[in-house]
DNA sequence: ATGGGTGCAAATCCTTTGCATCTGC
DNA sequence: GCAGATGCAAAGGATTTGCACCCAT
């Protein structure tokens, strides 16, 4: 399934991997341009494609118009700050009762094989701006 | 917090709220061109973004690059096709046990308001397909 | 009369695509 | 030599914005 990656798309998908926010395509491109000084943003995003459809890398969005990778792959959460937008992991691994998980399936009638939780609040930053 | 709504707002309320899918700003201009004849795309989507902000709908954004709207606003979860990219209300309501979100609270530092599961599976229907 | 809402069209932004060229094998 | 990858520029599509006009207050 994973085909062998040449050398753009090595720098990409570690660009996107050591980044510890979820960059967005340009933020990649601006990275990766660096090592690659040649490659061009539309190679950027077909390589983002295709990393994420080979299960390299996952895309993420939310409420903004850009889509963001996420270089860890592990089942993870996100929460994500309603005042500026921020998206972070969740560094403890939630886990579900399975119990809860059965019900969603059977009332949707899905065969689920993920989930993803979505925390929203206000992020340590903002929550001190707003106090001021 | 919440201001009068004028007749096109209304319109608009009223037909993501009728919607049992989860319209995009085009959809809802569709339909609300029947009751609002005039009615420009641009205003249906400056009306969406005030009824979002001032809490009369929610918006939800997955993988394709359009906006849904939609008009159930307690909070539920959905399950999102990863075959067709259909996006289904869980009709359950899933409730996490406290200390979960508590520990992501204290995990991430954020004061969290709320959370939204999404589950990832395949649809019945595409199910079907796929066993052909 | 006055401030906010509106429609239209143009602009903007992110993303994708066409295509000629280049690359590695 | 060939298939796939690439860069560039142009196209595409969703959303936003400028602006003159209209409406309700």
């Amino acid at each position: 399934m994973k085909t062998k990656l040449n050398a753009n798309a090595q720098a990409v998908l570690e660009s996107v991997r050591l980044s510890t926010s979820h960059p967005t395509a340009s933020e990649v491109y601006d990275t990766v341009k660096t090592a690659r000084p040649g490659i061009g943003l539309a190679s950027v995003y077909r390589i983002l494609h295709t990393l994420v459809q080979q299960g390299y890398i996952q895309e993420i969005r939310h409420s903004d118009d850009t889509c963001r990778y996420d270089g860890h792959i592990e089942r993870h959460d996100h929460a994500i700050c309603t005042a500026c937008g921020a998206l972070l992991d969740v560094p403890v691994n939630i886990t579900l009762p399975p119990d809860l998980l059965q019900a969603a399936a059977d009332a949707t009638g899905m065969d689920l094989s993920s989930h993803e939780l979505r925390l929203y609040g206000v992020c340590p930053r903002c929550a001190l701006v707003q106090q001021q």
